[in-house]
DNA sequence: GCCACCTCCTTGACTCCTCAAGCATACCGC
DNA sequence: GCGGTATGCTTGAGGAGTCAAGGAGGTGGC
């Protein structure tokens, strides 16, 4: 078991734990998941917020299909809609509307406490955010014995 | 978009690939996931190679019917087995075979490489693992506009 | 101008996990 | 010892994503 094994293995765990409370509270709060706000958090930093799909997929490290299905309720519920090319009848686009990008300013909100709160619940010190064991650790929970003490 | 925020959404996408990455090798190789590798694992790390299947799940961040369902494959296949409790009829350990635990002697060397890959390609410094977005940005990829600068 | 090939997107079938429900068993108060 | 509650596990239904196949549209060689 490397140090390299054991960070990732580390890492694979912290992101479950993490993904839990987001969902939990973006849930709760606004009625989407995780992947749902970084989809409109991505379009809204997009020129327009307009991303072709497939470019919208590769930012979010997902297949196009998983676009297409991640995005069906999105539209849906009016925050995302489609626009066409003119140029390219192919290509489709993804617009964040402006109901989305309301919405998306109260989900900022809620995700901004959540990471808030997830990076200060141990006395996480911004500068050093240590090694990534430490780091890890503290983020993920018990999932494999200890391997580097954490601080008192 | 606060920076405890931006660290978290790197998080989650630094686990994507991450995990891709580790099942492409342990896929090809060995024929499991890298969920499998770890159930495996973590069996291995208990005493007698046995546990009982809420701790195991408890440990691997699933819930029960995870368990369930993700060690029948690897019961099928003859790398862990079922045992029962004398004291309690209600409890049922997960117990690695000793085929599982040759398969996973394999397995945990190509786990090793990978990580040692993913940890290798930017010259990451075991000691200066340095702060969380920059780990994020270097292991993850593109996925949101750059934050701190990678290293030249 | 047409044919082969490429790209963008969607769909069907599947995997892996969750939650909720259910069954079996254990434990506690009395 | 008996009823009520708590625990351990499995199962059905469903969500989120993958891959493979396929339709529709663009593009370049000749």
């Amino acid at each position: 078991m490397t140090d390299a094994l054991d960070a990732s293995l580390r890492l694979v765990r912290a992101q479950t734990a993490l993904v839990k409370r987001f969902d939990a509270s973006l849930g709760r709060l606004h009625g989407v998941s995780l992947a749902d706000f970084t989809a409109l958090l991505r379009l809204s930093l997009a020129p327009g917020g307009r991303m072709r799909r497939v470019d919208l997929a590769e930012a979010l490290g997902l297949t196009a299909s998983g676009v297409t299905r991640g995005l069906a309720p999105l539209e849906r519920i009016g925050l995302v809609t489609r626009e066409t090319d003119a140029r390219d009848a192919r290509v489709a686009y993804a617009v964040l509307t402006p109901t989305g990008r309301d919405r998306l300013a109260d989900m900022l909100i809620t995700a901004g406490q959540v990471s808030a709160e997830i990076f200060a619940a141990p006395p996480w010190d911004a500068q050093d955010i240590g090694t990534l064991s430490a780091l890890l650790t503290r983020l993920g929970g018990t999932g494999l014995p200890g391997h580097g003490t954490p601080p008192p």
